[in-house]
DNA sequence: GGTTGCTATGCAACTAGTTGCATAGCATGA
DNA sequence: TCATGCTATGCAACTAGTTGCATAGCAACC
């Protein structure tokens, strides 16, 4: 059955990282995750049902106090295994989108106020890629201070980071090319 | 109506930079386009149908000699209206999805094989990527060879490209970190 | 005369993801 | 007591994109 489906694999190595509810992944899908997947809270309940279903994940109701009941989720051997079956799988080539580079090569076909509006854009666009950057940075002194012992899974963790944090800066340089070219048309 | 649809702005952009058919737009989201956006020709000609519909594009019959007749689509001013104002909206916060970075934090919970599994994997993405930043430095040296005079739409062609190798280049970077902090594990 | 292969277009069924909405528990403060 | 806001879960309708398949023109080669 081939090998897409990776939100529900990235919900298995979030699970199997911690275990928890769906409003819990939803929240980590929107912060450590979401730096590589993304996922509503809808469609994170959704999956996590059909994986509950399959085997993959077991629920238990947790009642708590001052706050409503949750089902936390953790990972079943079915689900390990599901997992491992796809980690062997080839990488799917990824399917590119983006919508700021077509704007780019759009913009030879807007006038003047419109290539002044993607300027405005751009800066817009870099500073919230700047702010990504600097919680990256301040994820890592705070996670992997240096000349800390750390595990394999904490080692994975970082260089995934590490991965984050060249791509922001990469892109920063990048947008400064695109503005300096922007503004010299 | 919001503001996604991006296929439609790309194919708009992409036949105000030269009028073509179907045929002939799925071959540029194989290359030059499929660098910032990608789609299939059965989505392609299905959203062309839409676009001619709505009177963004005009179709005419061309017969062809020793191939089959083709139609040719070119951008009609409904359509033209439509992509400024679609590119004076803000940039959508794009939609992560890294594979790779997933089956990175999964190698955690794998064995020893599977994390040899998981380098030769990573070796062969390397390579792949490789190939594709040295198609687009030779796409650059081809196409904006230092020294010539460029127009607007050939500068931005060209910074939008100079994207591209510098995303390659940080991807080659990281996937050498990604390769040595697999092998110390 | 048949096969292969590129050009050229498309339908149908499916999967994945988005958007809008709804419900409810419980705490805090006005 | 009412409003606000966070925790917590979910349904329904829709849009976008994928996959598998089908058809046909025409050239070149065997």
């Amino acid at each position: 059955m081939m090998a897409p489906m990776a939100l529900e694999h990235a919900i298995l190595v979030s699970l199997l990282e911690q275990p928890g509810s769906g409003y819990e992944l939803a929240r980590r899908f929107d912060r450590s995750i979401g730096r590589f997947w993304t996922a509503t809270h809808q469609q994170i309940y959704r999956v996590l049902k059909r994986m509950e279903s399959d085997g993959w994940v077991i629920a238990e109701e947790i009642g708590q106090d001052g706050r409503p009941d949750k089902r936390a989720y953790s990972v079943a051997e079915a689900g390990r295994a599901e997992l491992i079956t796809w980690l062997r799988d080839p990488v799917q080539p990824e399917a590119v989108r983006h919508e700021l580079a077509v704007k780019i090569r759009g913009a030879a076909f807007d006038d003047a106020a419109g290539r002044a509006a993607l300027i405005s854009e751009v800066e817009r666009y870099r500073k919230t890629h700047e702010a990504v950057l600097e919680r990256y940075v301040h994820g890592e002194g705070r996670d992997f201070p240096a000349g800390t012992e750390l595990d394999a899974g904490q080692r994975l963790q970082h260089v995934v980071l590490r991965g984050g944090i060249a791509y922001e800066r990469m892109l920063l340089d990048w947008l400064d090319d695109v503005l300096d070219t922007l503004r010299a048309l």
